[in-house]
DNA sequence: ACGAAGATCTTCT
DNA sequence: GAAGATCTTCGTT
């Protein structure tokens, strides 16, 4: 059904490679067994050592030690006392490094992305606007049902991975600065799709 | 023990 | 377009 991507090789490159060549993959995760999955349309690169901006700037400390596993896991953390973000770590063991999942355009299992979205929500009616559902990093932790419990999971498994689409296409993207960051903002390491209307602006 | 900052989202106007 | 919600994490006392 996916053509999921099992290569640790894939994951143990630079964030910054990685983060445009998983435009246009898959993000697909297990949820009352069923599949949810959306097509990634905008991600952003944190790096180790020299990227002020990453959590991993300062070394491992309990909370980023995700980020600081070899490539091929995930790194959820917690923010503005609402809401999880999700990282593709990426790179070598140590390194520190990660993609963050900015926007995706849903694929599949979405009503139950929709419901996941609406439950426990003030709002009134469930979100219809498919452009809507999956466009903030946050959006995608709830639509997904991703939380702490997450953090460091494997992208080898069944329940959790990256797949290619079929036929992988050529993407077309943009370049440009990160958002809702305040240091290290010269470095132009967010990638989103040309065109896309699934993106966060 | 305390305080400030933070890779966001929603709800106003 | 602006601001408030909301709370964990980490550095400082």
């Amino acid at each position: 059904m996916f053509r999921k991507i099992d290569r640790k090789e894939f994951f143990t490159r630079n964030a910054i490679e990685i983060a445009p060549d998983l435009l246009g993959k898959l993000f697909v995760k297990k949820d009352k067994n069923e599949y949810l999955a959306g097509i990634i349309t905008e991600t952003e690169a944190y790096c180790g050592i020299i990227d002020e901006a990453s959590h991993s700037f300062k070394g491992r400390t309990n909370r980023n030690g995700a980020m600081f596993q070899e490539g091929g896991v995930i790194y959820v953390y917690f923010i503005y006392g609402n809401h999880f973000c999700v990282n593709i770590v990426t790179g070598q063991e140590g390194i520190g490094e990660a993609v963050l999942i900015r926007s995706m355009q849903p694929l599949s299992g979405i009503k139950l992305m929709q419901e996941n979205r609406w439950k426990y929500s003030k709002r009134k009616f469930p979100i219809t606007d498919d452009r809507k559902l999956l466009n903030g990093p946050g959006k995608i932790c709830k639509a997904f049902n991703i939380d702490n419990s997450n953090n460091g999971k494997s992208l080898f498994g069944d329940n959790l991975f990256i797949a290619e689409q079929n036929p992988s296409e050529n993407i077309e993207y943009l370049q440009t600065e990160r958002i809702g960051i305040s240091k290290s903002k010269e470095f132009k390491w967010r990638f989103l799709v040309k065109d896309s209307e699934y993106v966060s602006r």
